[in-house]
DNA sequence: TCCCAATAGTTTTATATGCAACTATAATGT
DNA sequence: ACATTATAGTTGCATATAAAACTATTGGGA
């Protein structure tokens, strides 16, 4: 026997619909956090993905940043550069490969990024104060699932 | 004793941190999906949900989709036009409220709608392939948890 | 009745985005 | 070694987007 759900119908329910609900949720969880680093901190969504990504790295190059957070490289070089431009994290020619370049946060880079985790840890925790630690569990498993099954079947 | 839980530190580690993993997921079954209507069927993402909030609801307003699908009212506004134009919508003065317009799908809308119905299906059953039907319940329950939670907290 | 605030929807504007084209460097095959 | 192909990253361009200003209509008070 197969999954049930919404997909074991020949009828679409948009709010069984996996896509739709994911979406949905995905987009208001964005809007909610962003308000905290774009007002607080004047950073876009992408200026943060690429500097929580250095943080918790150490150096990437912008390949590996777009590995990481499934960005376009045009949003991540311009998200480099932004950064960069304010001094939050500085560029190199990485040694074996003088196309790369060393990505690594500045001091003041660092420090930014240390102001905005509390910021942000508080939040989710709010968001997951409805959730008992076996519910927080599972999604995150059937989360990390469904993004494995996505990187192969795509 | 409270949610454990990435929130449950005082570091952030992206790969439990919901907001980044809830994004990264979502924007990639987004990519996956709009491969159907975009390529096969020419529908923009925000003009395939106009279109199928008016398939499950019958008629609706510009402000009523806004609310089913939280997309911003330009952008709605916009969608509807354009599947207007293509004479995939029709629109008329609502009976109560001159300023609101009743929108409802015309045949051709609705045609459009149950050719692509059974190919959305379809990519949502092979990603659900992996999901037991109880991971399956269990994660659309706590995505719907979190979906409430978040309305009331914002 | 007469204001004034609220609402439905459109349009303007500045910015962000995705895609393709491009530069520069590296890797591969013969 | 040389030509070909692949890769890292940037940039140009057309389009999409969010936010605010705007039009038109409605709903309340006083």
């Amino acid at each position: 026997m197969q999954a049930m759900a919404s997909a074991g119908r020949t009828d679409l329910r948009l709010g069984s619909f996996l896509p739709y609900v994911l979406n949905n949720l995905a987009e208001r969880v964005s809007a909610g956090l962003s308000g905290i680093y774009a007002d607080e901190f004047a950073l876009s969504i992408p200026e943060w993905r690429v500097l929580a990504n250095l943080a918790e790295h150490g150096t990437l190059n912008a390949r590996q940043i777009v590995e990481f957070t499934s960005m376009e490289k045009s949003k991540v070089s311009r998200a480099v550069n932004n950064l960069s431009r304010r001094g939050l994290l500085s560029q190199r020619r990485a040694a074996g490969d003088s196309r790369a370049k060393d990505l690594q946060l500045t001091g003041e880079g660092e420090a930014l990024y240390r102001r905005i985790v509390p910021r942000v840890l508080a939040w989710e925790r709010d968001l997951l104060d409805g959730l008992s630690p076996g519910e927080y569990r599972d999604l995150m498993y059937i989360l990390d699932k469904l993004g494995k099954r996505l990187g192969a079947g795509a």
